[in-house]
DNA sequence: CAGTATCCCATCTGATACTG
DNA sequence: CAGTATCAGATGGGATACTG
């Protein structure tokens, strides 16, 4: 990411950067149950590549937000948690799953109407008086 | 792409798609105060593209976000503001915010500690330059 | 099991030039 | 002012074969 201007007065380019990944939150949600392995983690967010998996959890644990167990078995088995803070964290991500919840349909129906506008003629805007 | 996960009742997916961008918040928060003009956006956020600015604007006007007016002036004026839907959203994300004003410190002392575990930040999601 | 390594395409992003 | 057009590079992401 490009740090070259100031990040030093706004917190929410941090936030950004640290939820703006398309699966970070979904690992935050799956692992906020409890300890979670590596393949739930797989299984559970459903269209992941292992790659991509490792690249998030990876970044998260750097972040401080998820932290990586492993018990020196064979084979081998990982666990990743959330930390107090990410906790926390998920907690506020519960308002941002509810938002969604609740206005689905509301921007459903907003995509309809806007491309059905797009594809009918001109002028999709407002125009004021 | 993840229909699965979005058939089992998972409005996830559809936050993720509309707060992952790395400027969609940014707008939101910008444009909360009241309308707000293109340049001032472009200002506002330091950073973003002309092109960026664009693209995102026109998708969060899409999923019903935002409004544009258009004043037919000369030269021309337009304004975005938030659509009540998007206010909620808004005050969601608030929270967020809050969330990393409080552990934005934590975060960082997180990363020097863990950039010092691996071995000089080599190898994970790292900007190496 | 829990990753790495590798290949490759899609999208994002920035810089710049141009227009109504 | 408020965009659009275009190009080129960076990054994200998927698939899969391979390893400790």
């Amino acid at each position: 990411m490009s740090d070259r201007f100031a990040h030093e007065a706004c917190p929410l380019t941090e936030v950004l950067d640290r939820v703006a990944g398309k699966w970070s939150i979904g690992i935050i949600v799956a692992a906020a149950q409890g300890p979670i392995r590596f393949t739930e983690l797989e299984r559970t967010i459903a269209g992941i590549s292992r790659r991509m998996l490792t690249l998030n959890l990876r970044r998260l644990e750097r972040d401080g937000l998820l932290v990586r167990t492993v018990y020196p078995t064979v084979p081998p088995k990982v666990e990743y948690s959330l930390t107090p803070m990410a906790h926390e964290l998920h907690a506020t991500l519960s308002g941002l799953v509810g938002w969604a919840e609740r206005h689905r349909a509301a921007i459903t129906e907003a995509r309809a109407r806007y491309d059905e506008a797009v594809g009918g003629g001109v002028g999709v805007g407002t125009t004021a008086p």
